[in-house]
DNA sequence: GCGGTAACTTACCACCGGTAACCTGTAGGG
DNA sequence: CCCTACAGGTTACCGGTGGTAAGTTACCGC
């Protein structure tokens, strides 16, 4: 059996046992020895490809995270107008966590990788700022990026509640987010309140 | 000089210093050593109120959660409404976190804190659901949890955007909150998509 | 003052992230 | 077909840190 591999095949090996005993054991939890032992090969090896510890879970964040934009944009291209852009892409967002259960927000536990993570949430909240900028072209951009945050932060907490109560499924969750975007709850406060 | 001192003495000495030393160099690049020198203990000290390094931070979290519902709900008590309770209780997080610059969410590197912290969302979450539901007694329950984790996370994401552009006031990213919360997008949307 | 207990220190261990030095399989030229 | 150069890989080690067992000392009640 082969027991030599390219840099580029290691790498991949590495990255994919990475990804499997993080989200399995969580990341302070794992040792290098560890990830090593599950490739088959001797804890420098990692080092020469990754650096270090943070380094190769900041591997596994840059991967997850074109991954995420792929999924994401190409949900709200197909979408017919402004509304159903942002239900598309909630949708597609959720569906994404549920393709790749756990192993995606596991990650918030190292000081560096909340940094990758932050730039994950910088490149959707930019996405759709702009999609929301294209909806209300007289919005000005800082109004937008608020928004837009707004937005980014409801679907993380969405997405971490489906994770603890499957049963909420990924329509729910883009419909309770859209409730609340769209149309805004002073409509059924009102309701409940006093005629319109 | 004194050197000894009661248990409550020494659990509030060693707290406060745990609460700074994790504030300004990190949970994951402090030393049990670092925050024992600054108390003026030896490090068996700690672990004898506290057990470990993951129950140290513990109860830095647990500390702050208490004190962050204690800080919106006084403020949602005096609001006249529905919606000023919600922009009252949006204001009081955003303040809460200027008295307490960058030492609140610090604490979510390690992933016992990422319990305690989810605690934290928890115990918000209750809340703002039971405002909503106030003010909407028609909405199911589930429909009134999706909202409040909603906002719970849209308020995470603006105060994360507020530390790192202090230039956003408490009052703006509550209006943007607002924006979306109670009037929705869609009427901006459509005024300036068609007539209505 | 004088025990006795709670507070505290000393001295240590095991584990883990990281590295220097050495070894070996294998592609490619003669 | 062999042999050499180097990429790919291993062995053996270090320093720092979380955690602890055993011993020491200040303080309180009598």
């Amino acid at each position: 059996m082969r027991t030599r591999f390219t840099r580029a095949e290691r790498e991949a090996q590495i990255l994919d046992a990475a990804v499997a005993v993080f989200t399995e054991r969580g990341y302070a939890n794992t040792s290098m020895d560890a990830v090593a032992e599950r490739v088959g090969v001797t804890k420098p090896v990692l080092y020469t490809h990754f650096g270090s510890k943070e380094g190769l879970l900041l591997a596994c964040v840059t991967q997850a995270r074109a991954q995420l934009l792929e999924a994401t944009s190409q949900a709200a291209m197909e979408a017919s107008g402004p509304e159903d852009m942002l239900r598309r892409g909630t949708l597609a967002f959720f569906r994404f966590l549920d393709d790749r259960r756990g192993s995606a927000l596991v990650y918030a536990e190292s000081s560096v990788t909340a940094e990758a993570i932050e730039d994950i949430r910088a490149q959707q909240t930019d996405f759709i700022a702009s999609l929301l900028g294209a909806a209300d072209p007289t919005a000005d951009p800082q109004r937008l990026q608020g928004w837009a945050r707004v937005i980014v932060g409801a679907c993380e907490r969405l997405a971490h509640w489906r994770k603890q109560d499957p049963s909420v499924t990924a329509e729910q969750a883009t419909e309770y987010l859209m409730d609340l975007a769209w149309q805004g709850l002073g409509a059924r406060a009102g309701d409940s309140g006093r005629a319109r």
